[in-house]
DNA sequence: GATGAATGAGATTTCATTCAT
DNA sequence: GATGAATGAAATCTCATTCAT
């Protein structure tokens, strides 16, 4: 273990961490203004004075420098966005109303989630989303039960199955959303959740 | 151009469009089994004895060929589950059954999907999927309008909405079903159909 | 066996044989300007106008390269310096003279037969000088006997032997005269070659 | 300093020089198993139980480290085979036939001083092998000179000239053997020294 | 139409070497 | 001195794509 304040692994070379850090942002900024084929190491190499055998050095491949984006954005947002203790969507609503401002970064979740869940082999990419979607579905499931019990949400309907809902909608609203811009993610979401509040009414 | 009902037989026509879906069906069953990445033109070239430029003469290049896939089951399958005249969504529900048989083809809706909302220029996948979603919203929500009239769908969304969080739900479900299984995507679709019903009705 | 007069081995791409030939021109005035090491793939590319990728696709790879330089320099001093069928060295004579105002091409000769004759396996390099000294040791006893025979040379020593000497003084001049160009490498031919003709005398 | 004549044993001082002797045994050894290109400073070090950039941090490079292996060499010899005062060539035909049992040391001075020899600039390693051809023609040209006067080797030849063939011929000599082992060096050598020697005296 | 050859782009691997500790 | 980490250079490999026949 390290001290908490400076989170870095290994007790070496202090400009390390920083340094992936700017190849991380610099990635990420290209990947917002080419797309994802046209994001070539080179590029990245080029963006931050290295060499691509610089950048594989600390990434291992191409690949695994996205999934570290993905990695990365998602312990941000974490802080930034923490799934609070209350009952409510409110962070996730946020959350998701953030993402309707980094269009390159919710690409970047598509294809990587859609490229893990493609892959026909045990791949990081694959497990790391596994794990990231059971433990969203978990978090999620958690809160809908206390908000079931609390009656602000509607007993019909499984905490889990709920959640699975949820956490479906969020992503299936982001590639109509990259498709078509004038869909309002957030707006959706909401609805969603009123369905979940109540049982209609005619 | 030939008769609209009667299969083609004429010359090299006939034998054109059974090449076209030999590669189709060649290239969809390396993809189930290698996954995207591992697809080369190469492999779908052996796998129907012809060689790579003899694909590509036909297909363009290889990102034609694999949205060709799609197009193709597109039209398959609105011939197998057309959207019913009735207002449920019997169609979708068989429809969603069928895709948890065929991991590779959702894998491949999953991915070139991604793609294509990833896509910063307007290439020819991302206008299909863009003009496939707004399609396919548009009649959910034809259907969804009618059996609020009808009294069989709750009133208090507008139908775009629903149409729009049915589709997004759909989308969602195949990415977590493929990274893990055992979550039945047409008992969570049920799931958010229910919720759209009225009240007295379970 | 193709006509005479257009060796290209495959009947297709008339302008390859060409371009084969211009990279092994540029590769020897690189080799020749910079040395062994410094001469790198991308060089030889630019200096051609195309990648290092097409380079590789036409040779294999870089050795194979250096190695055809080599073949190609072999095939074309058979035409402007045939072993004669007269008894003299006078071919060989005038191949040192010429081989004095080519340094490069002398240097790639020099490092590539000696890593060829390092290399512990069995590769094509070694296999090509194994069979490049042994026919010219052939053909240099066949002439050395034949002078032998005419009382031209002496004829105390086994013509193979001679053979032998001759050959492994041209080369071993070869690397004393890169190291200090003072040295005469065909003069000191013409010695070894007075040793030959007549027993000394005080 | 330490005193000239006495081994050194003081301290780190008498563990580097092991260290150094170590480092050179492994790294002909690994040469002569695995050839030139194959021979990585990671394999040498890995011989040695040591890390790269210790075996970097005393020899400053790899080509250092491989010139190191031919000086040394080069002064063990220079021990075991002393060019005795006497006339004859019995000192290297015994070199020559002692280098018949170590051909991976052989093939190492073969490339490096073919590498030396094509250096186009003055490196340390072109330094050293022309300084070193330059003093063996000098001490052969002495020994010839002597001879002849002896009335032992013919004197129609300038001492220089036959210094430089005889060298000349042990190293292409070599190249030969390493291609085809059937090849008796040592007999070769006999059979030039021969051509030298005054008529009538075999 | 079809195909083998040619081509270029890019990822990856392998090294030697340099840097920071 | 010694070492693990960092770095860049270059070769090589794998593809998709284009060209010439």
């Amino acid at each position: 273990m390290t001290s908490p304040s400076t989170p870095r692994a290994r007790g070496s070379y202090a400009k390390t961490e920083q340094f992936r850090l700017d190849v991380l942002d610099a990635a990420l900024r290209i990947l917002a203004e080419r797309g994802n084929d046209a994001t070539t190491l080179q590029l990245v190499a080029d963006a931050v004075g290295r060499s691509k055998a610089g950048l594989l050095h600390h990434f291992g491949s191409r690949e695994t420098l996205l999934l570290e984006i993905v990695r990365h954005r998602d312990a941000v947002n974490r802080q930034q966005f923490p799934a609070a203790d209350g009952p409510g969507f409110q962070a996730s609503l946020d959350l998701v109303a953030h993402n309707a401002t980094v269009p390159g970064l919710v690409a970047l979740f598509a294809v990587t989630s859609a490229l893990a869940a493609a892959d026909t082999s045990d791949t990081e990419r694959r497990r790391y989303f596994t794990e990231r979607y059971a433990r969203t579905r978990a978090g999620f499931a958690r809160r809908i039960a206390r908000a079931q019990k609390d009656g602000a949400l509607r007993a019909d309907i499984a905490p889990e199955t709920a959640a699975t809902l949820v956490l479906a909608t969020m992503d299936g609203l982001q590639t109509q959303w990259l498709l078509d811009p004038r869909i309002d993610m957030a707006a959706h979401l909401r609805a969603l959740v009123r369905l979940l509040e109540s049982p209609g009414r005619d």
